[in-house]
DNA sequence: TGGTATTTACAAGTAATTTCGTACATTGCC
DNA sequence: GGCAATGTACGAAATTACTTGTAAATACCA
């Protein structure tokens, strides 16, 4: 990893990112890398908050573990920690435990019935049940 | 409606249950209708907490317009005020949002991916699948 | 009736999360 | 060098969520 700041790597944490740590995490997953400012610009599109208190939450995230940085520029460039998929499932297993009694089906169903699919995430769903068939 | 304390009534909010308040929520949507001690009680099966701790959070809850109660007798009998259904929908909702890019059905994907389904659970998406294809 | 149990109400404290002001460092440019 | 622009560090205030102690009200029962 020649780029990586490694003195204060931390492992893969199983930290919970909190709510607006996941709005910066978002824009990291589609960005690869970012600075501050970068994140910050993005969410200014949705959201309003000041430069430091993204700064201050991405220092707090770098703490926890949540991303990576390179400081070897006077800009700092950032890196998220963990992957979108990690995340998610975290959440998803959060959810189905807390919401769905345990049962990942229920929440399926409740989502394809909720919002709608197109006919091709339809078919991809169904070739996943397919082979999850399959492997039964 | 008979039996509610209608004068403090709320219209369904979409206020978003804290964590804490969820798993009041869940104790309530299982016994329909319950006193704060036996919420207090269910819970202690899980966690601990003091009773004045679930009194409180059930107290805010109604303020909230989260839950209903009756208070005619000493012991107050509270109820959900929205369903299962609809909160689960409301965390799916954000969920999709705030990790899935919007897409519903790669959350779908990921929950079948992670988690294990029975086959009947399977069999029951699959159904939903066939029916909403149809509508197309 | 008097006393104990239970319950609600209130007020305040703790903790976690989020926000922001200010100071200091670095860079680029005249 | 000196100034402006851009960044980071840090501390602390503001906000929200959670917890608890204590007192007052109500019901129960010997």
């Amino acid at each position: 990893m020649p780029y990586e700041n490694t003195r204060t790597m931390t492992l893969i944490k199983n930290t919970k990112p909190t709510e607006s740590e996941l709005e910066i995490l978002q824009v990291l997953w589609n960005e690869k890398t970012a600075s501050v400012r970068i994140v910050h610009e993005e969410l200014l599109k949705t959201k309003d908050a000041g430069y430091t208190t993204t700064l201050k939450l991405m220092q707090i995230m770098f703490e926890k573990g949540l991303v990576t940085r390179d400081d070897r520029q006077k800009t700092h460039i950032y890196k998220p920690a963990v992957t979108r998929e990690h995340t998610q499932q975290q959440f998803l297993n959060k959810m189905i435990n807390s919401l769905f009694a345990g049962s990942s089906s229920d929440l399926v169903l409740q989502a394809l019935g909720g919002h709608s699919a197109s006919e091709e995430e339809l078919e991809k769903i169904q070739q996943l049940i397919n082979q999850l068939k399959k492997d039964k």
